[in-house]
DNA sequence: CTGAAAGCGCTTACAG
DNA sequence: CTGAAAGCGCTTACAG
């Protein structure tokens, strides 16, 4: 690769002069100019991000920490977005190699190191020491699904309190009485105000609540069938079953027709993040749709205003979430005896 | 963040000296190495990783230039298996936001002024010109799913023909004949290897190819169902479908319902990938598993032997295929008549 | 309008 | 075993 030295001799010019034009400086000549840009034309130059960073202190590239599988449709659509907002920014994405359980490993070292302008992150617990430390550093930060806020963080969320209230009303209008909750991992945000909408729901309709109809899970396909299992042996099961995503609902719905009951015949199901999926499924799922996509890309549109503006505001965003009616849902099967309440 | 300098001014010595045990240099004094410790410990120090790329010409970062979208879940498995490599390796990854379609904009170009160590490359077109520069640039490199080499570019692939072939073989035993294939995009090395899978599969057990049974693609949902509209309005259609990809044989089961036909009481179908949703689906799908996350792994072991050493011979390796058969395929419910020949 | 010089945070011969 | 100096490829006051 050329360097600038390669233009400005080729130019006949200082290398000063070339890095003014290659910025766009007013104060350079039109003929010099034309020279320095036929210089580097002609040997193909392009200036090396990585140096001009050294000196700027920008590296044009933000990092994302994930701490979920790829494989994850969630994860998935999130990224999409991201990439979608990077596209003409000018900025690179870098995915970081964190290795978050080893104690001698620190993750603002690892993005100080590297340079970062900002960083995005996702799925960490919110006590790990990283959040903490994140938000002390003064990088800008923009949490997904996390509640931490700092100087120089924000964070931006769905509305889950709302999404999980209306499909509790939902399965409520149409006659369920006993409604479970398939949750997340206790201590999350995420799980917390999920759970939080439940109780609304059922609060709303003055329906107890019962310790025995939740039960903790981990988002994943394999706990929905667990959850499902222990709620399935309860001496008066659930009519009704709201799941943390709709990973944990497909689990649901097998773990439900493998002791030969029907969604919705038996029991309605509900899930929680519309993927695509979702609508592929049998039977086609009732669930609560996130602007995922959305959320990944206004995370890199706040975050690179922050980025450009030292007193940008940290930004609190909330994503609507709405109820998507499909088939898993029906009318509860048998009227609720009085014994329920 | 604490410099190079801060840490030579407290330990007394000079930066050299620190540069030296901080890699690990053998003729340093073991009381000059302790004084430097401490000092590093003191101060927090961490090295500058840009920097000392500058200097050194390596960025421990590798870059990966997937051009399909993210929520594709052949590419959340692949930058799975990619992460998962890459862990302890001591590299990050860099997404680059390549503009292919800009002419005015250079892959190579946007590598080598990031100083990227080595380059993964996944859904590019085999004749984009990014690929022959790339190759040419002398950038180590990890083609996926594309033909393509050089003195520094490897690849990797899954037995896609043998794949399709053992698909095709699978229908035949349970007495199907009039066997349609959905492609994908044709001119894809991937695509044409699988269609060669697919005439093998034909012409072992001496049944002609008709062009009417191909349909191009694009390995989406959307083009199953596209294609398979056009293979229900043949005169004679077809009893078997064999699909690129999971995600069209998805399209298809849909698209055969929609006409009020049954997967497999009427058509059999067989996908390509098996993602997770395959098991998940009904009719579970049988399909072509592709060691995926494991040609994620080994894009990366490949990528770093080619980087840590210039004369390792770039790789062509070939993953196993094989078929998993599940629901989705029956055995052909009349009588093929002697007309198909 | 142009260029010499210092500096960003490192590493690497080289001399002592 | 240690350090002064040059250099990686840039940018930025500053002087002229």
């Amino acid at each position: 690769m050329a360097s600038i030295h390669d233009v400005a001799k080729e130019a006949g010019v200082s290398v000063a002069t070339v890095s003014k034009v290659i910025n766009h400086y007013p104060d350079v000549s039109e003929k010099t100019r034309r020279k320095v840009k036929n210089a580097i034309e002609l040997l193909r130059y392009r200036p090396n991000v990585i140096a001009r960073g050294l000196v700027t202190g920008r590296s044009w590239t933000v990092g994302v920490l994930i701490n979920i599988p790829f494989t994850n449709p969630y994860v998935s659509m999130l990224l999409e977005g991201i990439k979608t907002a990077l596209e003409n920014s000018g900025y690179d994405l870098m995915r970081l190699s964190a290795r978050l359980n080893d104690p001698d490993y620190s993750f603002i070292d690892h993005c100080q190191s590297r340079n970062l302008d900002g960083v995005v992150v996702f799925g960490v617990e919110k006590d790990h020491r990283s959040i903490q430390e994140l938000i002390e550093s003064g990088i800008p930060t923009m949490f997904v699904d996390t509640d931490a806020t700092g100087q120089r963080a924000g964070n931006i969320t769905t509305d889950n309190r709302n999404g999980v209230h209306k499909a509790v009303r939902h399965l409520i209008e149409l006659g369920h009485q006993r409604i479970a909750y398939l949750a997340g991992i206790p201590g999350q945000p995420v799980n917390e105000s999920r759970l939080a909408g439940y109780l609304d729901g059922l609060k709303a309709s003055s329906i107890p609540y019962r310790e025995e109809y939740v039960v903790n899970g981990d988002y994943s396909y394999d706990s929905g069938i667990q959850g499902t299992k222990k709620l399935l042996e309860l001496a008066q099961r659930p009519t009704a079953i709201v799941c943390t995503s709709d990973m944990t609902a497909f689990g649901a719905i097998h773990a439900i027709e493998a002791q030969g009951l029907t969604v919705p015949g038996d029991i309605s199901v509900v899930g929680f993040d519309n993927i695509f999926e979702a609508e592929l499924f049998k039977p086609a799922l009732t669930t609560i749709n996130q602007h995922i996509h959305s959320i990944g890309v206004k995370s890199i549109e706040e975050l690179i205003s922050m980025i450009k503006s030292a007193d940008y505001p940290p930004p609190v965003v909330t994503e609507p979430s709405s109820l998507i009616v499909r088939e898993s849902t029906a009318r509860c099967p048998e009227p609720v005896s009085g014994d329920v309440h």
